[in-house]
DNA sequence: GCCGTTTTCGGCCCGACTGTTTTCAGTCG
């Protein structure tokens, strides 16, 4: 069991715990040991129980629990607890804002026992009415119980990629490569999938269907499917699959009207036709074949969403998307000054070890407390750091950057003699995000305007499927960036995302520069940059607008000319 | 339950934010 899945459990414990009223510290003990494992960079998969009591935090119960995880997958005394809770709580407990102690309230007052009763209780007005509870907490539990009833069913790109990937491989072994296409929002390289979807060729539908009986991590559901359309399950994640079924005489046509948007299917061509109504009637050869006999540019499945290629295919001025090869540098990372995993010198080391040509670190600055944020000292020290470690590295180079925090008026977190000291700033909100659009707009535009800010960071603040981000008016965000010469960062972490790629190509247009920063907390965080480039190409990033993709001395000289800019 | 010692028992206790209160409790990162 790897150290997510055991503070995973561990945190349930701990939970649990406080709904059960255990003693305070020996819940705080658990919460200290989870804290320990999380910055800590130990895997604990191969350690025995005396190993494990070596690591600050963790004694001789603690480290009994965790023995028991890798043996079994649970442990006795979560066993205990478990048997002692109603089994909807657990799914209670889920809730944003609502914690074990509240939780505990509404078991024992309203006897509530599942969110299903939640709802209800709250849709009465009764929750309003308990003592510590009111009209705003009764309010805030409804809406994150739509919010997560909205989510239901929907995975992250990279939580689905793999077992996408692997299926596809088999797939592609039993019928052959020229016979499968992923279709679908997957092969748009959508930031969410609901369903994952594939076309197969052949003309015999029953012996597909007897073949894909063979592999495992498919479970047909035989009530959905039908002759032509398996339906059904993807692992054990419960992913919903299909996959059609198609003769070779319509397969192109399939692969374009199932793996385009509607909107993309929807625009109409120069004498009126929708483009789906002409792919559909039309023979083709090629995916590209049909494009072409449309009149248009071949569009690259990623970017069939109805926005802007259509117009771009028409003249055949569709951008050179930019790749992940293009990608020469790093910025956005933390280390062990704030709260990453690994020290700078070991990012520095695997960054340079990954080839590319530089790192920007940018670690918390002092107000982000819950991230240790460094205060002025830190910062002397880490750039003292930095300038060692760049004699000996060279010529690859580390960037001195920070990650401020942009406080709840927007100024910046340090006075400018320290801001100054840093190469870029990454300025990102990270606290009070419960604000009305037109105050976060504000907030946001007076970051930008403050000319120590290179880039501005997550700008939405949202977590795909966990949080909305607060509301902000993207259009004068952007706009204000174009006037400050202000990058905008794709935050590559699958959880953000942000700038989302719908707001990628009005940011180009305006001639607003993109960074693709992994916001990495540890060494293998620099592989969801990954992810950061398909969100910029779903936009239609090019490799000319992304700030990363200079070369180490074009974006020393960006910087140093940006910091000129200030003086004057 | 963990830690650390003035060494086997007593202390441990983040800070901002929110919504409830009207000085604080609960939650979160």
């Amino acid at each position: 069991m790897d150290n997510k899945n055991i503070t995973k459990i561990l945190k349930l414990t701990a939970q649990l715990m406080e709904l059960h009223e255990v003693n305070t510290f020996k819940i705080r003990s658990y919460t200290s040991a989870i804290y320990s494992i999380d910055q800590g960079n130990i895997s604990l998969e191969k350690l025995d129980k005396e190993a494990l009591q070596k690591i600050n935090g963790i004694g001789k119960s603690i480290a009994e629990v965790i023995v028991q995880l890798q043996e079994t997958g649970t442990h006795e005394y979560l066993e205990e607890l478990l048997k002692e809770t109603p089994k909807g709580l657990l799914e209670v407990l889920e809730i944003k804002g609502l914690g074990p102690k509240k939780i505990k309230t509404l078991w024992k007052t309203l006897h509530i026992t599942s969110v299903h009763e939640l709802l209800e209780a709250c849709q009465s007005g009764e929750v309003a009415k308990i003592k510590g509870f009111g009209k705003k907490t009764q309010e805030s539990i409804i809406q994150s119980l739509e919010f997560m009833a909205s989510n239901q069913g929907k995975w992250h790109y990279a939580d689905v990629e793999e077992a996408v990937e692997t299926l596809h491989d088999d797939l592609v072994q039993l019928f052959g490569d020229d016979a499968v296409s992923l279709t679908g929002a997957y092969s748009r390289k959508n930031e969410i999938i609901e369903q994952v979807e594939w076309l197969i060729k052949s003309e015999d539908p029953k012996a597909v269907f007897k073949k894909l009986s063979s592999l495992k991590p498919l479970q047909q559901d035989k009530k959905t499917s039908s002759p032509f359309t398996w339906r059904g399950k993807l692992g054990e994640r419960d992913l919903s699959a299909v996959i059609f079924v198609t003769s070779p005489s319509t397969f192109v046509n399939e692969q374009l009207l199932r793996s385009a948007s509607r909107a993309h299917l929807l625009a109409p061509l120069e004498d009126g036709t929708p483009l789906g109504s002409y792919f559909k009637a039309g023979q083709f050869e090629s995916q590209e074949a049909a494009y072409k006999a449309a009149g248009l540019a071949y569009v690259v499945p990623e970017l069939r969403e109805g926005q802007f290629e259509i117009a771009l295919a028409k003249e055949n001025k569709l951008p050179v998307l930019l790749e992940e090869k293009d990608l020469k540098g790093i910025l956005h990372n933390h280390s062990t000054y704030s709260d990453g995993k690994h020290t700078l010198k070991e990012m520095a080391d695997y960054c340079q070890e990954l080839g590319y040509e530089y790192l920007g670190i940018s670690d918390h600055s002092r107000t982000a407390m819950y991230a240790g944020g460094l205060d002025i000292d830190k910062v002397v020290e880490q750039q003292a750091e930095i300038k060692r470690l760049n004699e000996e590295m060279a010529p690859f180079r580390i960037f001195s950057g920070i990650e401020s925090d942009i406080l709840v008026d927007g100024s910046l977190d340090y006075p400018d003699e320290v801001l100054a000291s840093f190469d870029f700033i990454v300025s990102s909100i990270h606290s009070g995000l419960s604000m009305t659009r037109k105050k976060a707009t504000a907030r946001l535009i007076k970051a930008i305007e403050n000319p120590y800010t290179t880039i501005l960071g997550h700008p939405t603040g949202r977590l795909l499927l966990r949080r909305e981000g607060y509301p902000v008016d993207h259009k004068a965000i952007i706009d204000a960036c174009a006037e400050n010469k202000v990058v905008i960062e794709i935050n590559a972490n699958p959880w953000r995302l942000d700038l989302d790629w719908r707001w990628v190509h009005y940011a180009m247009d305006k001639e607003v520069m993109l960074s693709i920063n992994p916001d990495a907390h540890e060494k293998k965080g620099y592989f969801h940059m990954k992810y950061g480039v398909l969100t910029g190409r779903k936009g239609g990033l090019t490799k000319a607008m992304t700030l990363n993709a200079m070369g180490v001395q074009a974006i020393g000289e960006y910087f140093d000319k940006r910091k000129e800019n200030i003086k004057k």
